[in-house]
DNA sequence: CAATATTATAAGCATATGATTATATACCGT
DNA sequence: ACGGTATATAATCATATGCTTATAATATTG
């Protein structure tokens, strides 16, 4: 089976780039490198509000680094990314968050079990 | 001999995906990947203003992605970028652009020879 | 030193970005 | 269908970004 992985223009290029450009939004894709999340679990590690991790995931999302699938009253995001070459290398250099996940765990606050 | 790499915080790491998140200084990093250039030849390449493209190489410059050498009285620039572990992944996806800097010899307006 | 060429900086302006608050939408349990 | 929880969108606002024009700074040449 031929798999062709369209070639990304410079305004994707850009854009992939602008979305990983941010702060908060690079935390979140540190953290999703450990575990899905749903927004609500984002929120608390994050220390955001809730609009604002929703606009930051659609960005993430609009650049197609990351997918979102419906489980149940969360929407949970995952790591995409397959249509930028080096995503994987981006992501692999972020620091590692898992702690802030597990202290989400111990207080009892993780929702989602897949 | 023991070399330290200092690791990258996440306000850094942010400001180099900024930096490259810009459809330009892209264009301007593919067009280093294949050899250095003055400011000059790339507003000839890039079509933009000297201004511009000063403002923008100062931006890759306090990212840490270009460097600059001064040659008589021209400005040559040229990809850096080691403290980004990434930084070679991401030029290496970029489109090749050697053909505008085959094209601005021919119409003999490459002015830097090393 | 004067004249020219190259590059950098400053100021102004239109648009983009990221946050907040308020509101709408979607799903769940009863 | 109703109330509660989770998420998305809209409106607003302060700041950042990218471009332009004008001007300064640096280097070369005569």
């Amino acid at each position: 089976m031929l798999m062709i992985v369209q070639e990304l223009g410079w305004e994707e290029l850009a854009e992939c780039n602008k979305a990983m450009g941010d702060q908060s939004r690079l935390r979140m894709l540190a953290l999703l490198k450990t575990e899905d999340l749903c927004v609500c679990e984002l929120v608390e590690i994050l220390g955001m509000t809730q609009p604002a991790v929703s606009q930051h995931m659609r960005r993430l999302k609009s650049a197609k680094l990351v997918k979102e699938r419906r489980q149940g009253q969360w929407v949970i995001y995952s790591l995409d990314g397959e249509r930028l070459p080096y995503f994987r290398s981006v992501v692999d250099s972020l620091p590692d968050l898992s702690y802030e996940i597990e202290a989400l765990k111990a207080s009892g606050k993780k929702v989602v079990c897949d």
